[in-house]
DNA sequence: ATTATCTATAGATCTATAGATAATGC
DNA sequence: ATTATCTATAGATCTATAGATAATGC
């Protein structure tokens, strides 16, 4: 018994499956997805090009997976978030840039045309709008900061957040991103600090 | 005279130049940079993918003549930006998708590594975040809302026109990016509406 | 002479299929 | 039987080089 233990050919395979989405995470991370090869990603595990196949028999039934993973990972639940859960979550990705690159490298493929990726990242914005459009409401009520909505404010916080990601992945010393995303909310909750103009 | 006026050889060749620039901008927005091929660009203005090598001598020679030409597109000059300006410039963005895709295709891959156009793009968030500062500190002084400075709004504001780009992008029937971005302009603006939470 | 293009082609990759071999689990 | 891998390989691409041909501009 090769490998020392009673672990279920099933079991095995299923942590195979596992080891090689987390390479495909990191080529992904490297290359993009267009970028990436199975090859690549079968290198990283120690099996072949081919070998690989017996696991994911299609490029795009790793991304599938890949995408699953996502899912799991921040597994934003429809149900409530926070707004401060949201900035523990910024906090937290500061501390893992390789998985911040991975998504929003895909985020950017999956613009272009025919791209596997692109109906996946439209519906979860969807998706994301809707619950941040609840969370939003929960904290603040129906009126916001300028005179906004729960629901106008919320493709705002999502947008900050993609948006501050790119600019960190390709200047983490120059952009501080939780601390700019606190400041972000610091603004929806219309905390301290003046109203405009006012000081000087 | 085939070509019947009396264009230099020089000049032809710039107006050459530039309709393979601007097929390269297509193809980019298709296809991704990494995913566009020398020969999709050439068969769009009618050359062999070895023609197309005489004007461009690599990949990459194409691609700085892109970033090139953005420079130029938006051309946010190193002094005065105003922030209605920068609403305006966003507006205009809604009627040309095609160029915002290529350039968030470009940015999104520009994160992974030894992407051709990172340092690029590193140094143009720098740019632009220096000019973004000054101009909220020219429109609305030192103090913002939120207790924010300048320096710290102008990660913000271009995160937030990064993020809805993607968005709307993706699904522009429900994203209203001009209207969004004059939200968030409104936010920094301190403009009607109540502060946080006071009404309901 | 220089410029604009083309044909031919080398040399790398890439995805995916076919089919073999060995080990594991009923 | 099923699962895990491998070798071999077809069939597409891709970038880039070499070298020819024809037209343009001193």
């Amino acid at each position: 018994m090769p490998y020392g233990d009673a672990m279920s050919t099933r079991a095995r395979s299923e942590e195979r499956r596992a080891e090689i989405v987390r390479a495909a995470l990191e080529v992904i991370a490297e290359r993009g997805y267009r970028g990436a090869s199975m090859a690549a990603v079968a290198e990283r595990v120690g099996l072949t090009q081919q070998g690989l196949l017996h696991y994911f028999p299609t490029k795009d039934a790793l991304l599938v997976a890949v995408l699953k993973e996502r899912d799991q990972w921040d597994a934003v639940p429809d149900s409530p978030w926070r707004i401060d859960l949201l900035a523990a979550l910024v906090e937290y990705n500061g501390m893992r840039p390789g998985i911040v690159q991975t998504f929003s490298a895909l985020l950017g493929e999956s613009v272009t045309e025919d791209h596997p990726a692109r109906e996946y990242f439209t519906e979860r914005y969807q998706r994301v709008r809707a619950t941040m459009t609840g969370a939003l409401r929960t904290e603040y009520g129906e009126r916001l900061p300028g005179g906004l909505t729960p629901e106008r404010a919320a493709p705002l916080l999502v947008a900050v957040m993609d948006g501050l990601q790119y600019q960190w992945l390709l200047d983490p010393e120059s952009v501080d991103m939780p601390g700019a995303f606190r400041d972000f909310v610091g603004l929806l909750g219309g905390a301290a600090g003046d109203a405009a103009g006012a000081g000087h």
